[in-house]
DNA sequence: AATAAAGTTTAGGCAAACCTAAAAAATATA
DNA sequence: TATATTTTTTAGGTTTGCCTAAACTTTATT
């Protein structure tokens, strides 16, 4: 598989997710920074190799073969993710770019040795789960700061946006993975958030809200 | 800087410190499992770029901001071949493929992170140094086994040939980095020795010896 | 329902790296 | 030195992945 394909599969998973439904050409080649006739051509090309099933104006699907090769990509990912936090002392919103290019890596003893090397873990540093050998993934019951009322409370355990101007923004108000969040007040006129993260208060825009993750 | 320019490079680096001269197309395409005719087209785009120096039918010939480049790539190389023996178990003969996909991820920080975690280590796991930051390397005084007369002993530092075939072979006579070499003759019809490697004796190849490198 | 707008596909190109086959240059040999 | 051999280059293709512009579908609006 070429790195090109790979990164078409993942980009369609994750669409996928999010969406619930067949990924359209036009979301698939925004998401990945490429025209729409691009997306159309190598989506072709995917369905001809049987990784995902596609009716043109209809959207794009992964069929099994290919959401395995996915989740085995994202299975890699997220194995690096943890490498460069832990053992080489990168930051959240320094681990994406490289690992987008490490994941790409061919090896099949490599990766089973670097998880072994890390010790099984369980999540990547933005709390996103690690697939098995065989492309298995515990979904977690995850919800958006966003969708909780006031009063509630969350663990923090992910984001959804991962661009570094964002992780950044988290650093600079030390939010960080575990960070229990409780939500003290909702503005209806721009659905900002006022919450207290450990001993202080703080907005959180709704942009922000929608961003993170939190385990209940 | 492409993959395949950064490949490249780094035989043209390698052939001319073997050969001592410009490189020529055909050699240079034999190394890399191309045909002369690509190599041709590289190397005048390489020119064109001022990376080497490059004359028709005269060969190739690295300039100085080539050879810093060439050996920024041999740094990466080494550092993670180092990576992979020491924290991830790889043999010998394992390591070469995947260091060969790895050397190529591009990130500054990613290398001074590894460099750091691996306790700035001053050789791989072949004996060959390994450049620092800037590309400069300390020159050993190698030998090759082949070289040695009988009676002389050598301290195993290194191989020339990295096929997996080879580095099997070194395992299976428990040859390995640091083993002790004496030479106790010499086979003048099939320029084979007879050397002794810890407590046992045994015959290399004319080919063997001329792939083991020793320091004396 | 007709038309406008938005989304999608097709057609034709481009650059990078490779290839083969033929031409040209350099080197070796008779 | 003339000829043969080897090496190198040139010319013209191929594939992958991208692009633009135009044509075609689908969906939304009047």
């Amino acid at each position: 598989m070429t790195l090109s394909e790979e990164n078409y599969l993942k980009s369609i998973y994750s669409l996928q997710r999010e969406h619930g439904k067949g990924v359209s050409t036009n979301v698939l080649s925004k998401y990945l920074g490429a025209k729409p006739a691009s997306a159309t051509e190598m989506i072709k090309k995917l369905d001809e190799k049987g990784l995902v099933r596609y009716q043109p104006y209809q959207g794009v699907l992964l069929n099994e073969s290919g959401e395995i090769s996915a989740l085995k990509i994202i299975r890699k990912h997220r194995l690096w993710e943890t490498f460069l936090a832990q053992k080489l002392d990168f930051s959240w919103d320094e681990i994406h770019d490289v690992a987008e290019q490490l994941e790409h890596i061919k090896s099949d003893k490599l990766i089973h040795e670097l998880d072994r090397f890390l010790g099984y873990p369980k999540h990547d540093p933005h709390g996103d789960p690690i697939p098995d050998e065989h492309g298995h993934v515990v979904k977690m019951e995850k919800k958006r700061v966003s969708q909780l009322q006031p009063g509630d409370t969350g663990t923090c355990i992910g984001v959804n946006d991962t661009s570094s101007s964002f992780l950044q923004f988290l650093e600079q108000q030390n939010i960080i993975l575990g960070s229990v969040i409780q939500i003290i007040n909702f503005q209806d006129f721009d659905k900002s958030m006022t919450v207290r993260i450990e001993d202080r208060e703080l907005i959180l825009s709704q942009i922000a809200t929608e961003n993170i993750y939190v385990r209940i």
